[in-house]
DNA sequence: ATCCCTCGAGGTCA
DNA sequence: CTCGAGGGAT
């Protein structure tokens, strides 16, 4: 037999391997009925493995061999999502959740029950997959939601998320319609058993412990070296979808079912209801048996089935209206009160946070708690040396839900807000009608460093690695009074400074110069004016368009710009009045920052404070397409019809949102009229 | 009355 | 990263 027809032989027996491993890979992950055992099937893969290393040109990167092959990495990328991974609202109770449901009903116009998906909630942390003609191409975490790290060498160390998804059912031989491109999303968990057993590892070597499976599962996923990973037991779970092209589905549950036919693993568990009741028995009998899954779950998701009532439903800003979030109750326990500290913010806020007696929470070590403000305290006569209920509210921010009367002792100290600034002996005003207390001195070292750090802050002007201790330390040497000194820092002055040395100087140096060149809105939202955050200096920026324009806006002008009140209005226009401003801003110009726009010249604001709604599929645009072309010019999109909108642009395939635009006598624009009116 | 944004807070992990 | 109170806008 001559070479070539040799490694023929080897090709056949190494495709065959292959296509056995992933056939019970899915019968063992997604179907849950494995036909072998783990030896067994340890024994194809040694097989495998043996051949592919006689045979190394033989290896292709979607092998089951070829989980962990990536060296470590310097750093993770980032990702941005293409369709943003949105979090969820929140029901807290049956109530909530009845009203969910209403709301619902409301908007549809329905009295009809609403078919459900119900799903557990796995404690664990959300990922996208994106698979290219079945090939996983890329994995990231969920991050913010708009952009995540990309984690693609430890995703494919995980083995219940398939390298290739599956062309033809390995059953029946039928084969799959695969979509060119698709993004699913899921949930990447460790199991009970395997947290406690890597824990006891862990003691064992004398490293430090995880506080709990999600953690544990978090900090294993960002590891830089994927070999780490491949040896951490995770696994994950699959429920929803980013970017799609090639397939439709009509209800979520069907999504579901052909995530399965492609080797992706649903959760056993889900369950689909016809009504908000159904959904309640389901939590109440998840929520007893709860202890003895394998994984942690802190609660359940209910999805409206229906894709099409999914769209009509919409999103907003940072959840779909069409899912909840039903949480179980959060476990509390009780500690004592030692203090109550005041802090202050950047906006001169006093915040009373209560000093706990460390206590465990659910592996959590939970030493403070904020208080909010002093009717908080007075509402609940929150009093030091109180002996108090604590949990963590959605499992993540410790809360003081109430006292414990039975534990008073009369010695107990009650709490009043300070009349002077704990920093700098202000004099503190409480304003009429609110109910924050505000330190009144403008030059505040609190505000002046609280300040410094938004300006610094990721989302503002994003100076990487200049944490809070270097700001204080910055302020404390005098070598930075307000924010546009960062441009004249000098490499020499900061060398003398506590732990900076060469490196980190020029660390500090080169990631103050990177952000010289800050987009309109973020340099607005950095300036820290009150009221103005992302949304808004985006909001500002975009009917500006230059900061020129900006400054010397009247108050009248500025209410007259929707979502801008009296409030923000006052304070924007009170911020740019200020003498100070105009020399702070030069301050920056002469430093070397430049403003830039990235989209170039701001388009002409011609459809300010009109309304859309989009409905169907436009041809030549996506729904964000469309909707950044309307926001660039002004207008906003909505998403229901009401009488006070002004168009509805209805594509093909349009949902129910046409019919009540013509019942309302509201525009109805198609493709060509929309392009024509952007335009105009 | 309701929806949404701003703002401030605590804990874990690399 | 995530939550929730409070306030602003409609």
């Amino acid at each position: 037999m001559d070479h070539s027809q040799e490694s023929n032989v080897f090709l056949q027996e190494i495709e065959h391997l292959r296509q056995e491993i992933q056939r019970h890979n899915k019968l063992y992950y997604v179907d849950d009925q494995p036909q072998i055992s783990d030896a067994e099937y340890d024994r194809l893969m040694r097989r495998l493995q043996e051949l592919e290393s006689l045979h190394p040109d033989l290896i292709t990167p979607d092998s089951p061999t070829q989980r962990v092959g990536a060296a470590p990495l310097e750093k993770f990328g980032t990702v941005t999502h293409s369709i943003p991974m949105l979090s969820l609202a929140n029901a807290m109770d049956e109530e909530e959740l009845r009203e969910f449901d209403h709301r619902i009903k409301r908007t549809l116009g329905t009295e009809a029950e609403i078919e459900y998906v119900f799903e557990p909630k796995i404690d664990g942390l959300a990922v996208e997959v994106v698979y290219e003609n079945g090939m996983l191409v890329m994995g990231s975490t969920r991050g913010d939601g708009i952009t995540g790290e990309n984690v693609t060498q430890n995703l494919k160390t995980i083995s219940s998320i398939p390298l290739r998804l599956l062309t033809s059912d390995p059953e029946t031989r039928q084969s799959i319609v695969l979509p060119r491109k698709i993004e699913v999303r899921g949930e990447v968990y460790m199991d009970k058993t395997d947290f406690l057993t890597l824990n006891q590892e862990r003691e064992l070597t004398g490293e430090p412990l995880f506080a709990n499976p999600r953690n544990s599962a978090a900090g294993s996923l960002r590891q830089l070296d994927p070999s780490v990973t491949a040896k951490r037991p995770l696994k994950a779970f699959f429920y929803a979808i980013g970017a799609v092209e090639g397939v439709n589905f009509d209800t979520h549950w069907n999504m579901l079912a052909y995530f399965r036919t492609l080797g992706l693993r649903t959760n056993p568990l889900n369950k689909i209801c016809q009504g908000i009741e159904q959904v309640l028995e389901q939590y109440q009998h998840l929520n007893e048996t709860k202890d003895s899954l394998p994984y942690e779950i802190d609660g359940t998701v209910v999805k409206v089935n229906s894709r099409h009532l999914q769209e009509e439903l919409g999103t907003i800003s940072r959840s779909p209206r069409w899912a909840i979030a039903f949480k179980f109750p959060a476990k509390q326990e009780t500690t004592k009160i030692l203090d109550i500290l005041v802090q202050v913010g950047r906006t001169g806020a006093l915040t009373p946070v209560a000093v706990l007696e460390p206590i465990n929470i659910r592996g959590v070590q939970v030493s403070r708690a904020t208080l909010h403000n002093q009717d908080e305290i007075d509402r609940k006569d929150i009093r030091i040396g109180d002996t108090v209920v604590v949990q963590r509210a959605g499992d993540v921010i410790p809360e003081v839900v109430n006292i414990v009367e039975s534990g008073r002792t009369g010695a107990e100290k009650i709490f009043v807000m300070p009349t002077r600034c704990p920093v700098c002996q202000g004099e503190v005003i409480r304003p009429d009608g609110e109910a924050v207390h505000r330190c009144t001195n403008p030059n505040c070292p609190a505000k002046q460093i609280g300040h410094l750090e938004h300006f610094v802050s990721k989302r503002a002007m994003n100076i990487e690695g200049v944490s809070t201790k270097q700001i204080e330390s910055f302020v404390n040497n005098g070598l930075i009074r307000d924010a546009a000194d960062f441009y004249f820092l000098k490499k020499e002055q900061l060398l003398p400074l506590e732990r900076m040395a060469d490196k980190s100087a020029d660390n500090v140096m080169q990631a103050i110069a990177q952000s010289k060149h800050p987009t309109l809105s973020r340099f607005v939202y950095a300036l820290g004016i009150r009221h103005v955050g992302e949304h808004t200096a985006s909001m500002l920026a975009n009917y500006f368009g230059s900061l020129d324009r900006l400054k010397i806006a009247s108050e009248e002008e500025l209410t007259a710009i929707y979502e801008i009140g009296p409030e923000v209005a006052k304070s924007v226009s009170q911020y740019f009045s200020d003498p100070g401003t105009a020399k702070l801003l030069q301050k920056f110009f002469d430093g070397g920052v430049e403003i830039v726009n990235p989209e170039g010249v701001a388009a002409r604001q011609h459809l300010t404070g009109k309304s859309f709604v989009l409905t169907g599929t436009l041809p030549s645009y996506t729904r964000d397409e469309a909707k950044d072309l309307i926001e660039k010019a002004g207008g906003r999109v909505v998403s229901s019809v009401s009488k006070k909108t002004d168009y509805v642009v209805a594509g093909r395939d349009p949902g129910s949102k046409l019919a009540k635009a013509q019942q309302l006598g509201v525009n109805i624009l198609n493709e060509e009229e929309f392009q024509q009116l952007l335009q105009a």
